[in-house]
DNA sequence: GCCGTTTTCGGCCCGACTGTTTTCAGTCG
């Protein structure tokens, strides 16, 4: 897929063009470039089926960019880029990694002193020659040269499963703060996406530089980027940075809209209000000099003709529009899940008993969970086999049994998370698989076959009948590992015929599928369900994030087959089985 | 370079902080 590469190419474009001082260019190669890279279809597949018209039909992409594209996919070059990277060989993209520097800064230190990257950099900065510069001076070198230091140890995006305990610590800390009135996460966290760039924070006091001198002087702090009246920021030892911004109660909700972002609904948002000749800015929505609305959120939104927008659906992806029609769906709740279907035991080698799963899945609230250890396929893994599997199958039996006497309506399930092999087939012989409750398959070996052959392998799965639920069925982790090639238009309709479920495995570095592929899975039909992969029961708390995933994705508790009590629950596997089947008897 | 139920041309979000500058450009959110 050759999204991604584009999507570098177009933002390379933007940084030499905004070296130059070009206007606008600039941001229509970004937004461009960002489209492309948060676009799960293939722009290759997307030409061939539809050549430059349908290009032509991705937001942002107009006959130049398509004309771009179209030149990359044929001959693997762009000649533009290519000739403005000859007039200016730099490394643009390493040297805008250093805080505060730019492309203007970056035009001008190529220009005097010939540098070009990092390294050119560091060895000006080291050797004095940047702070005679017209416009540069002692501190902006000073500044660069801490900021390569930064850029050395900066270990990039976090998990926002791994770094949301961090943020609760540091809440419940500025909280305690008596001049701070109120306090929310923003940015990012607060729309809770897979990856945390820096953490934001948004706070009402009226005496902001009180809670500045708190902020800056906090525990762990190693660098103070910035420290105003209204805005501080600042990196944390741990290694990622942290916003403040300090606003008067009547601007909160403007203030947490602007704060909450993302910067492209922000910018749509602003549009909206410009068409309607007002102004949005963080200190609220404006008729010429009147403020008309900032207290609350839903008042912005409102004053603008729009519903309230959740947080997760804030990427200008047709949440304005939508709000303004009144056609917002509704969204999944995070108490709308009623049990989780993959879940790990010790009979895998997981942390805890089935017993002790059972206990935390009541704590959740849940009506039941069903145990998906994995199969003999993975040795390492303990996986069961079918003689394993019986045995479990009466232990379970037993439970649930005792549950009946008990008079509970809790109830487990037995699964399993078989492993999907190299033609499609199933380490656990049929008759076995039709003695559990239902049925989990993954990818677990192999994960670099041709786009073809895995998509085929995939597809032969999900016309086996005893099959009813995909296990993180992209294979992406986070930071690691990208998904492996299949061409998911296909899978999704085979999904659809054969009533396949489509898991979003809620697991901190899997969050697969992802939104834009829950959106994708949504508009085909495909049900979906949300599942932790728990191999411990602490982690049955994970569901959290693969809601949220599912709600950025727009998905409706119909979507999602775990939201509805055990006997529909059933239902809906059962019934996907057996049209499953009668389908595949067919072909 | 892109885009359009007010536009096919004329706009393109709006504001804070810093360092360098004698009044603002650059960078960032
Ligand atoms: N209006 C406007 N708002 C912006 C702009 N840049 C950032 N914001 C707002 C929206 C962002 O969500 C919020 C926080 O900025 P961040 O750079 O931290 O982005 P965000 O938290 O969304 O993502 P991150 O995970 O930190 O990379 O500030 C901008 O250029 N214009
Ligand atoms: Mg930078
Ligand atoms: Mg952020
Ligand atoms: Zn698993």
């Amino acid at each position: 897929m050759k999204n991604q590469e584009i999507a570098k190419i177009f933002y390379e474009i933007a940084n030499y063009l905004e070296m130059e001082g070009v206007a606008f260019k600039p941001y229509a190669y970004q937004k461009a470039a960002l489209t492309l890279e948060g676009l799960e279809k293939d722009v290759e597949e997307i030409y061939k089926e539809g050549g430059r018209e349908a290009l032509l039909k991705i937001p942002g992409i107009g006959e130049s960019m398509a004309e771009k594209i179209e030149e990359y996919l044929k001959t693997g070059k762009i000649k533009y880029y290519e000739e403005l990277k000859k007039k200016t060989p730099v490394n643009i993209e390493e040297l805008m990694a250093v805080e505060g520097m730019g492309p203007k800064k970056a035009k001008v230190l190529y220009q005097k002193l010939g540098i070009r990257n990092l390294k050119d950099l560091e060895k000006a900065a080291k050797s004095h020659k940047i702070a005679s510069l017209f416009g540069f001076g002692e501190k902006t070198e000073k500044n660069i040269l801490e900021g390569i230091n930064f850029l050395k140890r900066s270990k990039g995006r976090f998990l926002l499963g791994e770094i949301l305990p961090t943020v609760k610590e540091v809440y419940q800390k500025l909280k305690s703060l008596k001049e701070v009135e109120k306090i929310d996460p923003a940015g990012s966290v607060r729309r809770m996406k897979e990856t945390i760039g820096d953490v934001d924070f948004l706070v009402i006091s009226k005496n902001p530089g009180k809670v500045m001198d708190f902020f800056v002087r906090f525990p762990g702090i190693i660098k103070i980027w910035g420290k105003g009246s209204t805005k501080s920021s600042v990196r944390m030892r741990e290694g990622f940075d942290m916003d403040i911004r300090v606003v008067p109660a009547r601007s909160y909700g403007s203030a947490l809209q602007y704060f909450t972002g993302s910067k492209e609904h922000n910018i749509a948002t602003r549009k909206i209000a410009m068409d309607r000749n007002l102004k949005l800015s963080e200190y609220g929505l404006f008729r010429g000099p009147k403020m008309i609305a900032g207290k609350t959120e839903e008042e912005v939104y409102k004053a603008l003709g729009m519903q309230w927008i959740p947080p997760e659906m804030r990427e200008n992806q047709g949440e304005i529009e939508a709000a303004l029609s009144g056609k917002l769906p509704q969204i999944i709740g995070y108490k709308d899940i009623k049990g989780d279907l993959h879940c790990h035991s010790q009979w895998d080698g997981g942390t805890n008993t089935i017993m002790e799963m059972v206990k935390a899945a009541q704590n959740m609230g849940y009506e039941y969970i069903g145990i998906s250890d994995h199969t003999k396929f993975l040795r390492i893994e303990h996986g069961l086999d079918e003689k394993k599997l019986s045995q479990q199958r009466k232990e379970i039996d037993k439970l649930n049994t005792k549950y009946k006497i008990l008079n509970t309506k809790f109830k487990i399930l037995q699964g399993c998370e078989a492993n999907i092999l190299n033609d499609g087939s199933i380490d656990i012989r049929d008759e076995a698989l039709k003695k559990l409750d239902y049925v989990i398959a993954g990818v677990h070996s192999n994960f670099k076959m041709p786009k073809e052959k895995m998509t085929e392998r995939i597809i032969n799965v999900m016309k086996n009948p005893d099959i009813d639920i995909i296990s993180h069925p992209t294979g992406r982790i986070l930071k690691r590992r990208d998904e492996y090639q299949i061409d998911f238009d296909k899978i999704l309709r085979v999904a659809e015929e054969t009533g396949t479920i489509l898991e979003i495995n809620s697991f901190p570095e899997r969050l697969d599928l992802n939104a834009e592929n829950i959106r994708r899975a949504k508009e085909a039909g495909v049900k979906m369900v949300i599942n932790t992969d728990s191999h411990h029961k602490d982690q049955l708390r994970f569901i959290e994030f693969g809601i949220a995933q599912a709600r950025r994705g727009w998905a409706e508790k119909e979507d999602i087959i775990n939201t509805q009590p055990l006997e529909k629950l059933l239902k809906l596997l059962n019934n996907y089985a057996s049209r499953a089947f009668s389908r595949s008897s067919n072909f």
